[in-house]
DNA sequence: TCAAAAGTGTTCGGGTTACACCCATGC
DNA sequence: GCATGGGTGTAACCCGAACACTTTTGA
């Protein structure tokens, strides 16, 4: 911890979101795991998972590590944010955050073990946490809920294959509203973001729904000439 | 500039964008000013205007000092890019360089002196530039063109009041195509953005045509909880 | 046979596009 | 008058919302 006299400090976090059944009517809304600060300022408070970045790696590979070894997850989805730098935002010291999202699958949500000091909260219903937190949740969950209508991301929170019931339920469960299924089926279909696959899923007590995947060969141009990083993968800046 | 030994340096650069007449054809398209490097690494190549961040100032007031110093600009809409922190992006040092973009007025624009070591360019056709600002340069250029479909920063390239033949022109050299006046008319009309006023620009050997303000009561929505940063009131840099 | 979800068809209305046409000014 | 851009009208077209309807399974 070697403090940088009268420097700036750099931290990367991130800010994870999955989908996990409401506790109470059960239905499907977006949750994030929150870490228990231990230290000052802000001792004791709830805060995004992060940590200072280290000189010899990137910022999303940053994020990636700190997000994994607070709370296990390897996300599916990774995209920066933002970066927060006020001066004021930090008590005694300047620090800018460079704050990323993530998705991760909802069975590996599970996973997840709840401690002491690493809790799931619902996303719209967070405490007051530490720093600026609370503007960098809110403004994640405006980017995840606006992204959403012209980009592929819902697919992250699902497996490599899903009905297309699965598909809106992660709609539905994030825009908290109810979509038609058959406009929903014409959408997605003619948008080329997903192709159908032999399979079916049965055992349900209905017809049994053809099973999609993600298609590969259709990119998501929402990012620009940047692309979207992932985690681990190397990659240059030609 | 002390070295900070074994950390992370944080700079802030801009790209700024203004609207000038093509020397060729006179049609207007985007430019924008690039500094040519006077030290190492990349001595002599045309870089974006920045520097590092000071202990003591915000990343936007960062943005607009070092472009006012550089560039003598005073940009009417200054918006965060990105953060580019990639460990091979500066040679023998790690620095993490938050990126800003903003638009001047045209008529700002003929004002901004051009030396031996600041130029503009096409924004179109910039030559080889230092660290990964070729990538940088792109993907503002992309952000611009994709945010004029949604958002209102098309007027931040001219006065406070415009015509709507002067609003249209701004978007065909934005876009890069024509578009129908009748069409554009009722589209800005609607939105709302812009509101009529009572003056009417006269000279031309036409009728005269309505000069319209910017709409302050209906807020941009396009950068939802972050709202749009203002370049702060110069708090002095000493 | 029935319930429930999968999947298809069709109508309606708002918004965009293309283009014809009139208006007001300078020369 | 005539050229030029300002400004209005309108029909064609596209796309999403709403909703009726058929299909296929489990029980």
């Amino acid at each position: 911890m070697t403090a940088q006299a009268a420097g700036v400090s750099v931290a990367v976090s991130t800010v994870i979101f999955a989908l996990r059944p409401s506790p109470h009517d059960g239905r499907m809304t977006v949750w994030l795991p929150l870490v228990r600060r231990i230290r000052e300022p802000f001792d004791g408070r709830w805060a995004l998972p992060g940590g200072p970045l280290e000189a010899d790696e990137d910022l999303a590979a940053s994020a990636a590590r700190t997000l994994a070894e607070t709370t296990l997850l390897t996300p599916q989805y990774l995209e920066q944010l933002y970066a927060f730098g006020n001066t004021d935002r930090s008590p005694g010291e300047r620090v800018v955050s460079i704050v990323y999202w993530a998705l991760v699958r909802s069975d590996e949500a599970d996973v997840a073990v709840e401690t002491e000091n690493v809790r799931w909260f619902d996303a719209d219903s967070v405490p007051e946490l530490a720093f600026d937190h609370n503007l960098i949740v809110e403004y994640a969950l405006w980017r995840l809920r606006n992204k959403l209508e012209y980009s592929h991301i819902a697919s992250a929170f699902l497996g490599d294959t899903f009905t297309l019931s699965e598909l809106r339920e992660v709609h539905e469960a994030v825009l908290q509203k109810p979509l038609d299924p058959a406009n929903f089926r014409r959408q997605i279909e003619s948008s080329g973001q997903v192709v159908p696959t032999e399979h079916l899923k049965t055992g349900g007590r209905h017809r049994p729904a053809r099973l999609y995947r993600y298609n590969t060969a259709e990119p998501d141009p929402s990012n620009g000439p940047l692309g979207t990083r992932q985690p681990s993968a190397p990659k240059d800046a030609s």
